[in-house]
DNA sequence: ATGAAAGCGCTAACAG
DNA sequence: CTGTTAGCGCTTTCAT
């Protein structure tokens, strides 16, 4: 059986098809005739066709969320908050992954906008000057969460990386800590590489630490590539008593090569990550990270869009809150008692 | 600027709206018009709006994902599947998050159906026999992946799950493990919590331990409920040389437990967890689990559900292979060297 | 309050 | 090969 339309449903109810528009969008009064369509309608089994009112009321209610990739935790988590805020806004979630490259970033902002998306959320990239302009020139509306824009006028839904990274750093130097190694990211990712490092460098010169102690390696995120990282950095100190880990899977790569190497965490050595994600806490003992509030930063990041497409003035884009986890591996250089009290701002309310 | 619709192309170009959706759908000839026809297109940036070509050609190229969660990596993996898979059939897809209950999959049924998505693609969720119908009766083709359905005329992709269990339960038997407890999920679940216990105790059985001899414990598949239920086992069999977790964290939550207590893994203890998430491969030692091919799982439920729109004759609905992953968590009872090799058929070609 | 009619932007017959 | 004419299913004037 095919659908009904809203024709079916007139003929059933023996009225015009535009007295049923206004009795199912509540346009039209209470008259009797009301209940008559209602049932009809009821009957029939009748549901809108959304194509067709978007065809005419220029809205699709949709938005595009665009991610270099969808399935890591970090991802699910925003994409939860974004399909949350969405579903109580009335707007659908279409995901788009863009992967590494910028072609399908490209192909998939096309797409959307023939798809008539009313708004894009451009999630964990650093946008060009050139995508940006694509974006523009395609009509598409656009907020960013967890990344960048060359556009100041664009929200920006974000924590301050830089800053973040300072107060991991500063977190293990309170505990006492001169030799910090740091693993970080993509040497050049505007994201989550550059900002961390700039942030645990600021972190040890204000704490008056020498360059010579406070050796950086580079990793691209993932467990195996933190693995090659840390021995690496151990190599080139072995006096090191402290990491600062750029993920929290490189953290933990941080934590099996210390066991290997028989040292103690957090006794022979502490260890900070960054993410927070749901692994931080099953290690042992539980790792100390920064964490983004990043559920919250999906719901606002679609709230943005929402507002945006709705003409509404946008608060101004101030960084969102990130804080440090409670966890068991960071304590004083010497061993003592594990310390991992939260520092830096409270996390924001959910 | 607004966007330009096929009817400003027509004009710049001098030809008939007709005229132009032929050529830029390459059903009209290479004429001289032709290359008129997109330099004017490509001048004003056109872009077909793809709503309105839904309408007519009753077709939305698109597909809804209906999961309870989309936030973990179990789902993120099937969804980078899916969308895969999308991406290389032209559809796109709209993720719903259905949470636990009932009423949300129905809300979301009903927009879907009222979007005129193609179809949809249910995941880890054992359909009802009314949740079945209502999908029926929207007119709403499906598929599911990781779950189950009442009708056996829907394409199901999914691993047999209690196959899978009594497959790594038989590899701790041939470990030479007598006493083995299980860590199961939801007593009630019936995608991941019954059939996994069912195939436990039948692989017991059919190794003749003792009912006594397998005890098993329910949590939730999160890592707290896992600690809670690990405590149980061993306050019942503090004699257990091996464990079996109908997750991964709760597998986790295990070795954690094994390691307050003293007890060294696999020496003392084996473990098994389930769905071989990134997590298993980051514990000290690597944790064997069963995996799911969750991508190829996505891909392949978006390619059913595409074949199911054209009408395509869809092959039979085969259990996907499993596989156990290799690690070290798994030993003879009494310590020895570790064991880890694959068990179980082969994981299928991606 | 209701119905008739005009589209939204596009595709798909049908003529020429 | 091209243009004309109908719609897809809906909302929305504009009369009645």
């Amino acid at each position: 059986m095919s659908r009904a339309t809203i024709k079916d449903v007139a003929e059933a109810a023996g009225v015009s098809i535009a007295t049923v528009s206004r009795v199912l969008n509540d346009r039209g009064g209470a008259s009797a005739t009301a209940r008559t369509v209602r049932e009809a309608a009821e009957r029939l089994g009748y549901a809108p066709n959304a194509l067709a009112r978007m065809l005419i009321t220029q809205r699709s209610m949709t938005v595009g969320l665009l991610q270099p990739m969808v399935s890591d935790s970090f991802a699910g988590q925003v994409l939860d908050g974004v399909e949350d805020a969405a579903y109580e806004l009335g707007y659908s979630v279409i995901v788009c992954s863009t992967g590494a490259g910028s072609s399908r970033l490209e192909h998939y902002a096309r797409l959307l906008a023939s798809r008539q998306v009313d708004a894009a959320v451009v999630m964990s990239t650093a946008l060009t000057q050139t995508q940006h302009e694509l974006l523009r020139a395609l009509a598409l509306p656009y907020v960013v969460v967890a990344g960048s824009t060359p556009d100041p006028g664009v929200p920006v839904v974000a924590i301050d990386g830089q800053q973040a990274a300072a107060d991991a750093t500063t977190a293990l130097v309170t505990a006492g800590h001169r030799r910090i190694g740091m693993i970080a990211g993509g040497a050049d990712d505007p994201v989550a590489g550059i900002p961390r490092v700039r942030g645990f460098v600021a972190a040890c010169d204000t704490a008056g630490i020498a360059p010579d102690d406070r050796p950086v390696e580079h990793g691209d995120f993932g467990y195996d590539s933190g693995l090659v990282a840390m021995r690496r950095l151990l190599e080139r100190r072995p006096d090191l008593t402290a990491v600062f880990a750029a993920s929290d899977e490189m953290a933990v790569a941080a934590m099996t090569v210390a066991d290997e190497q028989g040292r103690r965490v957090p006794e022979d050595l502490s260890v900070i990550g960054f993410d927070a994600i749901p692994l931080a806490r099953m290690t042992r003992p539980p790792l100390v990270s920064v964490a983004q509030p990043l559920r919250a930063m999906g719901y606002r990041a679609m709230q943005a869009a929402e507002q945006l497409v709705r003409g509404e003035p946008l608060p101004a884009a101030a960084p969102v809150a990130h804080a440090l986890t409670v966890g068991g591996t960071v304590g004083p250089p010497s061993g003592g008692p594990p310390f991992g009290d939260p520092v830096g701002p409270p996390s924001p309310r959910s």
